[in-house]
DNA sequence: GCATATAATTAGCAGAGCTAATCATTAGAG
DNA sequence: CTCTAATGATTAGCTCTGCTAATTATATGC
């Protein structure tokens, strides 16, 4: 029953500090004016290990390969992507990201973990430890929710 | 210098598990099938707490006062909020959650804490207080950013 | 008592999500 | 070998969440 009473409180903890987190990233990536929804940072992420083709991406973020569609017409458009026809089989396209779009990836990354690095600098040092173990046990925990869920997760 | 890498560390990790959650928190939503978008659940607990009027709930929220005002009037059609005028100043508006608005709060909560302790079940229990502690120090890290990024954060 | 400030909304736009329908290409059965 | 399946991507058409600029209603203050 103990460990049930942890487990609550790491949902309830959980339930108040994730939405939190995510308006604040919303927030940022908008203010840093790119015109990026959350979901995209991600996307860029995907796409920064190799390329990937629509449907794939689609299942790995967990949306529709129509919205994917959509989403890389944006990022093409806007120079960050490019489509390339798989020459073998002429039915899927390879998106890869532009050497604009890895600029940009590598410019919001660090923006972000700037601000975040900043805002640990005044943190005690057991502190940051436990932020740090925290977010390794969150990672293999959002990685099974994953799986469960549907959306290979794919990152290394 | 061995801090600074800590902090690196950190924030790459961040970078990783926060855009997967979020999706994961998106999607889990979505199939809820409510309709509801991640940020109207944390406006759901901001309401929870007491009723609010809409400058406020969009300063919490990041949001413009417009934005917050249409996400009140859907709300509002779907018969989880009320608008309440001020009678001592009838330029204000407060919002309140109606008892179905409450329901579906705590629906989706208990939902979405099963989701989480059904994962933490699994967990070694020194990983468990890992979580457990990264999640506290993570929410006091946030809070202040949210005050930084000048959304007062407001809740308990 | 009238100008100004404040709270909320409306208008009008872009973009992210969905399903259903369509187009292009490949694979397979007869 | 051809003609039907299946598969991958896109288009069409919708809803909803963001935004800014403009508007309406109410209070405040000189």
């Amino acid at each position: 029953m103990e460990k049930n009473q942890t487990h609550q409180d790491i949902a309830q903890l959980f339930l108040q500090v994730i939405p939190l987190t995510g308006r604040l990233f919303a927030l940022q990536l908008r203010r840093a004016g790119y015109g990026l929804a959350p979901g995209h940072f991600r996307l860029l992420m995907l796409l920064s290990e190799h390329p990937r083709n629509i449907t794939e991406l689609a299942e790995k973020q967990g949306v529709s390969a129509p919205t994917m569609s959509n989403s890389i017409s944006m990022l093409v458009d806007r120079g960050w992507a490019q489509r390339v026809r798989n020459p073998t089989d002429r039915r899927y396209v390879l998106i890869e990201l532009t050497d604009e779009g890895c600029a940009l990836l590598r410019d919001i990354q660090q923006t972000l973990q700037d601000g975040l690095t900043e805002l640990c600098r005044s943190l005690p040092s057991e502190e940051c430890q436990a932020f740090h173990n925290g977010l390794q046990v969150m990672l293999s925990v959002m990685r099974r929710a994953a799986e469960k869920a549907g959306i290979t997760e794919g990152l290394p």
